[in-house]
DNA sequence: AAATTACTGAAATGAGCATTCCAGTTAATG
DNA sequence: CATTAACTGGAATGCTCATTTCAGTAATTT
């Protein structure tokens, strides 16, 4: 009740500043990656601190990986806004799917540890992106740019859910990337029989 | 040493027989159930057992994962090696990938968990099911059944990794099973702007 | 530069688990 | 059915961690 947590307010001395901005820091490093164990002692060692002072820096361990997540989702979230305002909405997707993986595949190659944390940002966060995609989607789909006669989850899932899993595949290169582009959106065309409208 | 674990030899109390037999069954079922926290408490209670009794059954918690995984996989990657004999490997494959995701849709919402235990021999079964995969890809290449002029992983990856991320989405049904396929297959069809070979 | 606090980090705390102990129970054997 | 050795399960042990404590340190203020 009275304790002042340097999470309410902001910190106010100049070292507990450098601090969180180091421990945050260290945790986007760490959740980039692959192979390492995110311990809050791991996270302090990373960045040259106590692990007290690490956890105190956000209140608790979830609360700085989830700003962490949100450092690192937030500049993808971005483009994928962007992209809805583009022109051409078939070529908008297109071209957000690439980003989207290969943003993955370099800085994400820790989706797996992601996939283990229960944390609510994170959950927010991806949602967020989701749904963005889900708007690209629809876009292109209205635009007749990607066929829109299937069970509606499938495009969202194919392309969300499965480009996270080729991007984390630990094969992950642009060749990959591209090569996967290719393939759904050759397989999301209108009229699979028919190679493109007139 | 001399100690004589259940896990040489065969158990031979008929009591310890059955409660291995519960163990296992126990560990199979919460596997097969999401939001389940699988600690040997757990699969304990769930087998009417004491904790104690489920390890000393396997020896280890993760020896009994690892059983129960390979009890699960099995008839899977059986499958794959039935279909890898069939006549026409185009059909083969869409027909595998489809089993493939429906089972893992039925049996496997658990997916998350495999993906945080770090067990030997799930590991091992599921490069086992993988390669098998590859296999079946290769054949439907040869026989000009779907395209080859990707990256070799993009295939692989796209049908058995991204396979995976589709049937453990929480929005997994038959349609979207098949309409995922259908993208797939659609999209893996060789020249993508010749609708097929004559 | 002296006084006042906010901040630091090594060590203590506590919670969640797998694994082991052991006193008591029960299947197997004659 | 009595004997015996294999089981069982509640409790004890021993990890790994996140979080808190607290004696000391160093910004900040005057």
């Amino acid at each position: 009740m009275s304790t002042p947590k340097a999470v309410e307010g902001q910190p106010r001395r100049a070292d507990a500043v450098r601090n969180r901005r180091l421990a945050l820091e260290a945790a986007k490093t760490l959740l980039t990656r692959p192979e390492t164990t995110l311990t809050v002692e791991t996270i302090a060692r990373q960045a040259g601190l106590g692990a007290a002072t690490v956890v105190r820096a956000f209140g608790t361990k979830d609360a700085l990986i989830d700003a962490a997540v949100a450092d690192l989702l937030g500049p993808l979230i971005r483009r994928a806004q962007e992209a809805l305002a583009e022109d051409d909405p078939g070529t908008a997707l297109r071209g957000f799917l690439l980003e989207l993986i290969n943003f993955q595949a370099a800085h994400w190659i820790m989706s797996e540890q992601l996939e283990g944390l229960r944390v609510p940002l994170t959950t927010l966060r991806r949602a967020e992106l989701r749904n963005t995609l889900r708007d690209l989607i629809g876009r292109a789909q209205d635009a007749g740019a990607i066929r829109a006669d299937l069970h509606p989850a499938v495009t969202t899932v194919l392309l969300g859910e499965a480009a996270y899993a080729i991007a984390r595949s630990n094969e992950s290169s642009p060749e990959l990337a591209a090569g996967f582009v290719t393939v759904m959106m050759d397989g999301l065309r209108p009229q699979p029989s028919a190679p493109h409208a007139p």
